[in-house]
DNA sequence: GAAACTAGTATACTTCAGGAAATCAGTATC
DNA sequence: GATACTGATTTCCTGAAGTATACTAGTTTC
């Protein structure tokens, strides 16, 4: 092996990071899949997700918004409401997960078998 | 929302993070990548993974091959070398990582439009 | 008037992944 | 006899990720 073809193996490479990225961390994942039920306020969300605090939810829901995956909206009611749902194209990374996911389990069997 | 099916949740969230933990880290999927190339000594990885240091490169193979997925081969030359190869199982990640990388493609173009 | 609700923010702390450099043992070359 | 090759391991250090705790401000209930 005297020279691998460091571009194209890049071309894979850099996409892939950028998809893990999205997913990385350790709050990204059950803020997802928490969304995934529908329409959610921030409380609700805190209070739906075990362990997590409101700085980091805070963080994490920004990071998804940026990334156009999730819709913040506010709501003009008495306490002052925040709604967080899922874009159309957040729900486009359910291929991913889902694939993600079979492959854990798969993964997991045969580990523990 | 009053009560959202945690179990069932977790039930799809434990293996994706399983999958995720195995590609997570700057240098698993360098790795990978490098050995879909083929059966690669340990000094050639080094070389062929720019910026990887020799204390990650061989903590990475060691979980790599924990997981089964790395094959790892001493032969008995003069001096010592060893090698690594994808088994057929860490083969099958490919489609996961084809997956992510079908994604962040996408995602990519569409951030930068 | 105290407490609790809303959606966060601020500050300080801890923990962990990863990086740099030195070292190991055994062999081969100069 | 010194240096360089092999495949690692060890120690120390830094920066980033995540945690804990307190706080803001406006409104409503007790």
């Amino acid at each position: 092996m005297d020279k691998i073809a460091h571009s194209e193996c890049n071309k894979l490479l850099v996409p892939v990071r950028d998809a893990l990225d999205i997913l990385s961390g350790k709050w990204k994942l059950p803020i997802i899949t928490t969304l995934r039920f529908g329409v959610i306020r921030f409380k609700e969300l805190e209070r739906e997700i075990p362990g997590i605090t409101a700085k980091m939810l805070s963080k994490e829901l920004k990071e998804l918004e940026m990334n156009q995956l999730v819709k913040r909206t506010v709501l003009d009611t008495t306490p002052i409401s925040v709604t967080y749902e899922l874009t159309e194209y957040g729900r486009s990374l359910e291929t991913v997960i889902l694939e993600l996911g079979k492959w854990g389990k798969a993964h997991r069997e045969r580990i523990f078998a």
